[in-house]
DNA sequence: CTTATCAAATTGTTCAACAATCCCTACATT
DNA sequence: AATGTAGGGATTGTTGAACAATTTGATAAG
């Protein structure tokens, strides 16, 4: 290790010097534990485990609990204790209706970045080469990457975060699922996106789009219900 | 009062009972002074002042702190405290781009909520009244719930907390204007779209407040840069 | 005029204690 | 059996104090 640091029982080092506050920090660790589902919705984050477990104060691990729960990913019950949010079937059908809204906004502008593009094309390109090593979760992430590349064609900072929101919400559904039956079937739909986009043909990309969002919600809330 | 409570030295009571916690309404203070104007945007929030004033512990208040820097209401610079926030041109754009996709879109939709549109209504009269009684900042908080209710059209409990932030941050940037000068110009203008959606002419009711964000925009760049 | 140094003030973080609330269990009542 | 109602233990909410780290402003040296 070229950085200095303490350890903790999981390995996860904590740098001494970080020019970021140690609550972060803490919400960086759960963050991923919550994301790739080490810790699965519902799961219950008590306060003195934690504490004992990342070694910081309680005040810090409240202080990322707040910060991983404006994100949507935790949810904060007064005198209760703060949990693994769990999507309903109305929060999935929210998210896709809010997907709708800026991905197709940003798909019908006419005038798109042509370095947004070149990173479009890396991002399917990653998709497809990880799906063919079997690497299902990276498929999922790349997928993500690509429908946020689009909605940054509205070139609005607030727009790209609550976008970044939405899929960090959204990979609170995919672990209910196999993600091979997730990813497989959209990847060759985000390739024939792709090749719209560059051509210039809007209307036809808007209405892929559509059915696109479409389909991944009804596979969503199959198993969300 | 029916409630028994604690107060403070502005006269801000404190119920004991809460079903919230103590720093939500420590947030729900400072909120109110920072959109009402008692707090101008630039100002510092001493931590030592504010314990004092608020009688909460320095723990609490700085998870006041967070809540309200998560509204974007406050900025927080670190180890140098946190400051009521100043509204950038760039940001005063990028809420204006925002507006235009999230109520544009709604003013598109076919199928329009009835309870809504009387609400609508309301909003309207609102404003007309306490305009012609010089209210200006009534005026102010009738305009941001008329253009919060268009919104609503969406259907998206996500989109709706969107523009409820967006119209915070706006306030911030209300206070730099004279409000007669900001709001008075766009009185007939909502009438007018309220005339246009009840009588279903969406894409002229589109056009319209495609002109009356620009407009806006323009007024506030004028101010903010 | 610039740079270096130091002290005061403020924020970042932790800790320990106590208050308030929830949850579960046992018991009583119908 | 079902419901209601105290306790008591566990967990969270809040506080105040303490110390570390950083900024800020004033002062002194070059």
């Amino acid at each position: 290790m070229s950085e200095p640091g303490s350890s903790n029982a999981h390995g996860e080092t904590r740098p001494f010097r970080v020019r970021s506050s140690t609550a972060e920090w803490a919400a960086a660790i759960l963050r991923q534990r919550v994301t790739q589902g080490g810790l699965p919705p519902g799961s219950r984050l008590a306060e003195d485990e934690l504490t004992a477990e990342l070694e910081v104060s309680r005040n810090t691990l409240r202080e990322a609990f707040s910060l991983l729960g404006h994100e949507r990913l935790l949810e904060h019950r007064f005198n209760r204790g703060v949990y693994v949010r769990v999507l309903s079937p109305d929060d999935v059908a929210d998210i896709y209706r809010v997907r709708r809204m800026i991905e197709g906004a940003a798909v019908r502008r006419p005038d798109k970045d042509p370095i947004s593009l070149t990173a479009l094309r890396d991002a399917v390109s990653d998709a497809e080469r990880v799906a063919a090593e079997g690497r299902w979760l990276d498929v999922g992430t790349a997928d993500l990457r690509f429908h946020q590349l689009i909605v940054s064609f509205n070139g609005s900072r607030r727009v790209d975060a609550m976008m970044a929101q939405l899929m960090a919400e959204l990979r609170l559904a995919f672990h209910a699922m196999d993600p091979r039956g997730l990813h497989a079937p959209f990847l060759p739909r985000n390739r024939e996106l792709l090749g719209l986009l560059e051509s210039g043909r809007n209307a036809e990309a808007d209405a892929l789009l559509a059915t696109y969002l479409d389909d991944a919600e009804r596979l969503l809330l199959a198993v969300c219900a």
